[in-house]
DNA sequence: ATGGTGGCTGGGCCA
């Protein structure tokens, strides 16, 4: 957030989101920009621990009720992974899932642990009739044709059946998949590895995915990736998500 | 596709 900073805030000038999820701000806690970002007519709130993790909510639209980490009951994270807030009536939260690593490493059996925290506060908190958003990074492409050659993920994380199986399960809290309501196309990516040249070979993964309760789908009207936002100078390897919803 | 780039730092880790 703060090397992207100038990129963030051109963005957020252009688009003009009401709601922005952020993942990855690599801040403490404090660190925030939270003036240069209501500068730009944006509340914040940040959930932060600097160097790695850290996510954030933006909004022109309201924020209340935020909480940071698991809800009290659930076992609370170690790391900066999830926050959450009511904007607009809707209960939104930024979540940035664990990479795993490797299927055999540590890190992914914390990935598979954090995906299933993840589902007991959507259960404690909210409700599947509720209007609830939840998105953000979750490093894992929910079926085949969301990443760019599935021969090259052989047995690699985000792609692997128990990681899968741990989304639906989140899933099947009541949350949709919102970018597949408007795209069935195959090779639409949100990330592509700053190494290789991959955003020029196409070779991407889409990981960045906006869940949502019917409500919210319904209500839903157009959605799309900010490809653009990957070229240039000092782009993040993501690309932002976006998903239009219409008033009540 | 076992390297490669980028950002945190201030050497090495993480993605």
């Amino acid at each position: 957030m703060k090397a992207r900073l100038p990129r963030v805030s051109e963005w957020l000038s252009e688009t003009q989101p009401d709601v922005l999820l952020i993942q990855e701000t690599k801040l403490k806690q404090d660190l925030f920009p939270h003036d240069a970002m209501a500068e730009l007519g944006y509340e914040s709130a940040h959930f932060g621990q600097g160097q790695w993790n850290g996510v954030a909510i933006l909004s022109r639209v309201g924020l209340s009720d935020v909480q940071l980490n698991f809800a009290p009951g659930i076992e609370q994270d170690g790391e900066a992974r999830i926050i959450s807030a009511t904007c607009a009536g809707i209960r939104v939260m930024s979540c940035y899932v664990p990479n795993g690593r490797e299927l055999d490493h540590d890190h992914y059996v914390y990935k598979l642990s954090w995906l299933n925290r993840l589902r007991q506060h959507l259960d404690a908190t909210c409700s599947a009739s509720d209007d609830v958003i939840v998105g953000g990074d979750f490093n894992i492409a929910p079926e085949d044709r969301d990443v760019w050659d599935v021969k090259a993920f052989e047995n690699a994380t985000h792609v692997s059946k128990p990681e899968r199986d741990a989304l639906k399960q989140v899933c099947e809290f009541g949350l949709e998949d919102t970018f597949r309501k408007f795209h069935d196309e195959d090779s639409l990516f949100s990330w592509w590895d700053y190494r290789g040249g991959s955003f020029h070979k196409g070779h991407g993964m889409r990981i960045d995915l906006l869940l949502a309760t019917s409500s919210v789908v319904e209500r839903s009207t157009w959605t799309a990736i900010d490809r653009n936002a990957r070229k240039g100078e000092q782009p993040s390897d993501h690309a932002p998500v976006l998903l239009r919803v219409s008033d009540v």
